[in-house]
Order: structure tokens, then sequence, then C-alpha cells
DNA sequence: GTAAACCGGTTTGTAATGCAAACTGGTTTA
DNA sequence: TAAACCAGTTTGCATTACAAACCGGTTTAC
């Protein structure tokens, strides 16, 4: 009876900490995005965000490309494919999870 | 726009831990539960299930109270007020990023 | 009677993590 | 030419989750 619940032990956990559920979400909804725009967005440290990211883009979730704008180095992020599949996979379990578990009081 | 997203960087560390959370979610439908039926529920391990029965007490989200059964020692978990009170918190934030951005494919 | 297996847990060791401070390579300003 | 600034990255550290090893006691096997 409990038991579906169980599933929560195997949500994906890069996703599952915070600022990156909130830096794919970002990047869910636009087509790209640079550094700055995200750190204003997330309000994350440089050091923060940038650890975060590279792990996102380690795990194959998040494309970066380094570029220059005039002189200035400028990160750009967009979501793959394998991250939005994995986002919308993160989201589907922890709907599941509040569906079954909303009796509430 | 984006911007109530950021709530999601406060979210209750404690609760947001899945075997946490579990633990929490099952303990909210029973009035108490002892150390073997949460292990059996949750498919933690002895150790694992000890360690975060102890960091909800230390919290204050569970009451532990440690007896008998005949001779051998019974662990009985509870769910406190404050416990219930943290949990519906982050269900609410929760349930609030989801409809934030439910906005699909 | 005593050694071995079992019971219900707790403690310890370890590798991974999140975080911000300090750093980097380069550019603009004074 | 030195100081301040820019866009990030790396380092150091304290916290964490996890399972293996341990623990005091009880039952079973011999």
């Amino acid at each position: 009876m409990t038991d579906g619940l169980r599933s929560l032990t195997d949500l994906d956990r890069i996703i599952h900490e915070p600022a990156r559920l909130l830096i794919l979400t970002i990047l869910s909804g636009v087509v790209s995005a640079d550094f700055l725009f995200l750190q204003r967005e997330t309000g994350l440290t440089k050091g923060n965000l940038s650890a975060h990211l590279s792990r996102l883009e380690e795990t194959g979730y998040v494309r970066i490309e380094k570029t220059f704008k005039g002189k200035l180095p400028l990160t750009i992020c967009k979501l793959t494919a394998a991250g939005q599949k994995a986002l919308a996979k993160y989201r589907q379990q922890v709907q599941e999870f509040m569906k079954k578990t909303a009796d509430a009081n």
C-alpha cells in the first residue's frame, strides 16, 4: 500500500539538487542562456553556478559553449535532449509522489 | 517572471532528502511505527535508517521512544507536530513549483 | 554449559557533495 | 603602469549519505 513510495529513493540526484533543478527549469524555458543571466536568475554565487554547470555538462544534461562577446568571455548554456528527458522524468516522478500522498490534514 | 522559482533554493534540506521524505511520509499515515516496519517499508539498510531517524529526531520532526517487546529492543517512531508542519510546508512549496512550471514540452 | 547464530539497532570510516573564498587570465580605467 | 573590473574556475572546507563493522543482549545447536 505505501509501497509505490519507495520510488522516491531512485530520484535522479543530479536533478534533485534544488540549485540544479532551478537551472534546468530556467533552461527549459529558453533556447539558450549565458552565465550571467543564469547567475541573476538563480541568485547563486559564481563559483556555485560554475560548479553546478560543470556537473550538468558532465552528466550530459546541458551543453556549454564558450565564445566571446566582443573581447569578453561568454558562456552559453543549452538544455540537451537528454536533459529535457531527464527533467521530464523527474517531474513525472515528483508529480506521482504528490498525487499518491495527497491525503491532506 | 521566472522569479518565484528561486524559492526552490530554500527548501528544507532535512526533508528534501528522499530517504527522509519517505520516512516522514510513511509516519504521516500512521500513529506510530517501529524500526523494523520502517526498514521493510523504506528498503533502507539498518545503518542508514538509524542515521536518518537520529537526524529527524535532532531536528524535532520525529519522536523516538525506546522500549521492549518481550525481551527484544523496540524502537517506536512518531511524527511530531513540528514534523507535520514542516512536511506540509515542504509539500506546499513543491506543489507550487510544479504548478508554476507546468508548461509541458 | 558454551559456542555459534540471530536480533534490533548504533557507531565508524569513507567517498561524494554543496558552498563560498580565493584565484585566474584578460580588459578597461586612472 | 598600476589598480579596478570582468567572466568565470579552482581550491579548501565542512557536511553529508551510505554501508560495513560493531554492540549488547537472546536464542539455538551441540
